[in-house]
DNA sequence: GATCCTCGAGTTCA
DNA sequence: CTCGAGGATC
């Protein structure tokens, strides 16, 4: 051998190893420039040396000339297709089929997620790609050769030994849900046309006419199958070829496995089905194969169906329906929320009629129209989300939709605050939905915790009077929510029938409303920080109303204070104090209250203000909080230091420059000041800092164990609830949040933890199990 | 001023 | 669960 043809032939092998460390083992063994470094000398020393040219060179995956149309391929052993299953009975037939005609008792299967792209037949002769082709019939399909050739996982020459002379492998060439967001992002910047989904973009691909964008395409290839062998002999079961496949340099995928019996068979596909979002690409189900070849022999065939194998699939994820109109919800907030109101279709096993569209930008982006079909989607596998619009079937006429004016439920207008995604009702609570969105809020789960007081019982007795404001709930006697019902009975039934006929007279159901009026009774013990929640303070959610309780320990304390001290607690900033100062400034809030605690509303837990307060309420901090112009952190601490806070009210320029302040800050400080408002505000501060500093206890609190720690629960525990024990870690003074990040301490992971636990460990965060969990609240005596 | 982390708010269906 | 935006931090 010449010498520059030995250093070729070691470049190629050099590059396909690399390739396949790279693509199917997804184990990079060289830096991307050595790889460079070795497909340039390569193509070099090919242009110099033509003669020695091949086509299963690196080289030459991509070829140049586009095709006319494709060639014809006649499949030796037809490409199969696979009975499908929907239901788990049909999988116990199936294999109760096998186990009878086999006479064999729980049959080993070889199981594997079914991908959603596109079957194809890779023809191997000496170890060589030759041929491949699409599926097409079964029979015969197209030559695609040259665009398979592009697909980097596809061994261009066999690796390892054994193989035989002639070996057809079958497999499903795919895009990976990852590299077809990526391909979007970039077509949508380069502003080519975007693929439509990871399946129509694999089958897109493939049937390129010219290969060089088919190269272009992120594509993927998993190999589950053989077809023709010549020449050579492959193991008698299907899961030991697999494992052949992959010593030769195939991609198989790493979920298949080998399970027993019917059980072994759903556990697989359940644990698949609870995986298939976070799969790094689409399916759209599972497929079960007897493992043993003599067993496949002797099932045989059903027409063109194997009875030896069969696809389990997953209900549909996708659907499309029409649009029938977009309705507009107004929130608690008095946000305006577009839903799409949809021709009911299964999506994924449940009935979807509705969809959130989130806000009027998200309509625009979507361009739905009334009327449209639309691919609709259950997100995350929970909520129903409009995918997009089917352009082709949009009927004539529509034009684009707007956000209306007015409020449909007050006729208030709807108006969007400057720089703001959402759009508003501003009614406020003259508008009746926002009124019922604020009962719902305070008697949802996590606030007053009222059960039976649900949407529908709020809607009647906002309808009908009964409650007007939260306070009303309180005064409700039984009388009057019977009489409520009755309202609403006759309002719904028809007048001509409106006789009590299912109800014998005197005999009326009293005991959801017993029921309810307990419920009602109980919340009137809630904790401080669920009643803080419950009144909807806007920006203040659970984490917020919890801080409040904790920090100022009492309604009064709360309810008194000036918006800038609000500042003093970690994680409330200008927004969600001025947001609270707002609430409380408001007589028809304070009314609120009183009325509440007056019809009995007592929260429980009231303690006296934390002392931790104590070095977060100094003149200083204050001057910062009130947000003074030209005071910064600095000036203000050497104000604080220079100046009494009792002079502060009154001071003059002179004074404070003389005590040091710069003139340009001294001026700032004493116009805001002489504006009345803000002398107010300051002497109304300063007074509330000196009353919370009075009442702070003396003593701080010893330190928890987990003082300090920021805490993630995810998956469910079995010896308490998620809740209780971020209660118990929060008691040993851990903070628990609710997502993972750098900062996180440890996450607590019970059964079927999900992404949380999946970003723990890309993090290299530690992880307890329920175990040492239970081990160590026990230990700290909190079990 | 940018970036990262949290929290709030809105949402579906059985 | 996901998005948007507020808060903290550098």
């Amino acid at each position: 051998m010449s010498k520059p043809a030995a250093r070729i032939d070691e470049l190629r092998r050099l590059i396909a190893e690399a390739n396949h460390r790279y693509y199917v083992l997804d184990d990079p063994s060289v830096p991307d420039a050595e790889y460079d470094l070795w497909m340039r000398e390569l193509l070099a020393l090919e242009a110099e040396n033509p003669d020695l040219a091949s086509d299963d060179s690196p080289t030459q995956r991509v070829g140049s000339a586009p095709a006319t149309a494709f060639a014809q391929v006649r499949h030796v052993v037809p490409m199969l297709s696979l009975s499908n299953a929907f239901a788990d009975e049909e999988v116990a037939d199936f294999v109760r089929r096998i186990e009878q005609t086999l006479d064999v008792t729980s049959p080993a299967f070889s199981v594997e997620p079914k991908l959603d792209g596109l079957a194809i037949s890779l023809r191997y002769e000496h170890g060589r790609l030759t041929v491949a082709a699409t599926r097409g019939d079964g029979a015969t399909g197209e030559d695609v050769t040259a665009n398979v050739r592009t697909i980097r996982s596809v061994p261009l020459r066999l690796l390892g030994e054994g193989w035989p002379d002639v070996l057809e492998v079958r497999g499903e060439v795919f895009m990976p849900v990852a590299a077809f967001n990526a391909y979007n992002e970039k077509a949508l910047a380069e502003g080519w046309k975007p693929l439509a989904n990871p399946r129509n973009g694999a089958a897109g691909s493939l049937r390129q006419l010219d290969p060089r964008i088919t190269a272009q395409r992120p594509l993927a290839f998993y190999a589950y199958a053989i077809g023709a062998v010549e020449g050579g002999t492959l193991p008698d079961t299907h899961s030991q070829v697999l494992a052949k496949l992959r010593d030769w340099g195939f991609p198989v995928s790493a979920e298949n496995a080998v399970v027993r019996g019917v059980d072994g068979l759903l556990d697989y596909y359940r644990g698949i089905g609870a995986r298939r979002a976070s799969l790094p690409f689409d399916i759209d189900g599972v497929v079960y194969k007897l493992d043993d070849y003599a067993g496949q022999r002797e099932m045989g065939f059903v027409s063109r169906a194997p009875r030896w194998a069969i696809a389990h699939k997953f209900p549909a994820q996708e659907q499309m329906t029409v649009l029938e109109g977009i309705e507009i919800q107004i929130g608690r907030t008095g946000a305006a929320t577009p839903v799409a109101r949809l021709r009911p279709v299964h999506v994924a096993g449940v009935v979807v009629t509705s969809a959130t569209l989130h806000n009027a930008d998200q309509v625009a982006r979507l361009d739905v129209r009334i009327g449209d079909t639309v691919i609709v989607r259950r997100a995350g596998d929970v909520i129903p989300e409009i995918v997009r619009v089917v352009e082709s079937e949009r009927p004539r006429g529509t034009s684009p939709w707007q956000m209306p004016a007015a409020c449909p439920v007050c006729g208030s207008e709807i108006v969007r605050e400057e720089g703001q995604a959402v759009w508003r009702c501003s009614g406020e609570l003259t508008c009746a939905a926002q009124r019922k969105e604020a009962v719902r809020h305070f008697a949802s789960r996590r606030a007053m915790d009222i059960e039976g007081l649900g949407d529908r019982i709020v809607e009647d007795l906002c309808d009908l009077g009964y409650v007007k404001q939260l306070g009303d709930l309180y005064a409700l006697t039984l009388d009057d929510l019977l009489a409520m019902k009755r309202e609403v009975d006759a309002r719904e039934v028809e007048p001509a029938d409106a006789e009590p006929a299912t109800k014998a007279r005197g005999k009326v159901a009293t005991k959801w409303a017993e029921n309810l009026l307990a419920a009602i009774d109980r919340s009137r013990g809630t904790t401080l920080e669920r009643l803080l929640f419950a009144l909807g303070i806007e920006h203040v959610g659970e984490s917020t109303a919890k801080a409040l309780a904790a920090w100022f320990g009492s309604l009064e304390t709360v309810r008194r204070l000036p918006w800038p001290l609000f500042k003093a607690l970690p994680d409330i900033g200008g927004e969600v104090a001025r947001s609270l100062g707002h609430f409380f400034d408001q007589a028809g809030n304070q009314q609120v209250i009183d009325t509440l605690l007056e019809r009995g509303v007592a929260p429980t837990e009231e303690h006296a203000p934390s002392p931790k307060l104590r070095e977060r309420l100094d003149v200083a901090t204050l001057l910062v909080d009130l947000e003074i112009p030209k005071v910064t952190r600095l000036r203000a601490e050497q104000i604080g230091g220079a100046v009494n806070r009792d002079m502060l009210a009154t001071i003059d320029v002179a004074a404070l420059v003389a005590a040091g302040v710069p003139d340009a800050v001294a001026e700032s400080l004493v116009a805001w000041r002489d504006k009345d408002a803000n002398a107010a505000l300051l002497v109304r501060s300063l007074a509330a800092q000196s009353a919370l500093l009075d009442a702070l206890p003396a003593v701080a609190a010893s330190a928890g164990p987990l003082d300090g720690v920021t805490v993630v629960l995810t998956g469910s525990l079995s010896s308490m609830t998620r809740e209780q024990a971020g209660e118990k870690l929060e008691a040993l003074g851990a903070k628990v949040a609710g997502s993972v990040s750098k900062k996180t301490g440890f996450v607590v992971a019970g059964e079927s933890a999900g992404s949380k636990l999946e970003k723990a460990q890309q993090l290299g965060i530690d992880v307890w199990d329920e175990d040492k969990l239970v081990a160590f609240l026990s230990k700290h005596g909190a079990a």
